[in-house]
DNA sequence: ACGTTGACCTATA
DNA sequence: GTATAGGCCAACG
């Protein structure tokens, strides 16, 4: 059971639910690479090009700051998504991250 | 082929 | 608490 690393990230990028949120590094510790936090944006980049919808917009950095914002259709695509699915989003930073931060790890351990 | 960049994180001072 | 350094691995020029 071994797929690609963006392979991977995509699967969990769509377990996260709606109106949550989630980092980079939970993400890449869940799959074993911790260290490899910066491929998991790599591979959000890649997600506009999968054939599946991957919620980008539910991945932020630690800090739960909006960084890959600029690189949406629209530099506020971003925090409009995540408004929409009821996560308020103010100066680019998601309020209440530590509330709504959903960790695969474990989230999925538990399960 | 080599050097730099990048949607980041952890550790140390 | 902030500031600085190192690491990580793939894509781009």
């Amino acid at each position: 059971m071994e797929a690609d690393f963006f392979q991977r990230v995509f699967e969990v990028a769509r377990m996260i639910p709606l109106g949550r949120v989630t980092s980079y590094g939970a993400i890449a510790r869940c799959l074993g690479s911790a260290g490899s936090s910066r491929m998991v944006g790599w591979a959000m980049n890649l997600s506009h090009h999968q054939p599946i919808y991957v919620p980008a917009h539910r991945v932020v950095n630690r800090n739960g700051l909006l960084t890959g914002k600029m690189h949406f259709s629209s530099p506020t695509a971003m925090e409009e998504l995540l408004q929409n699915e009821g996560v308020r989003v103010e100066k680019d930073r998601v309020v209440d991250f530590n509330h709504l931060f959903w960790d695969p790890m474990v989230e999925l351990s538990e399960h």
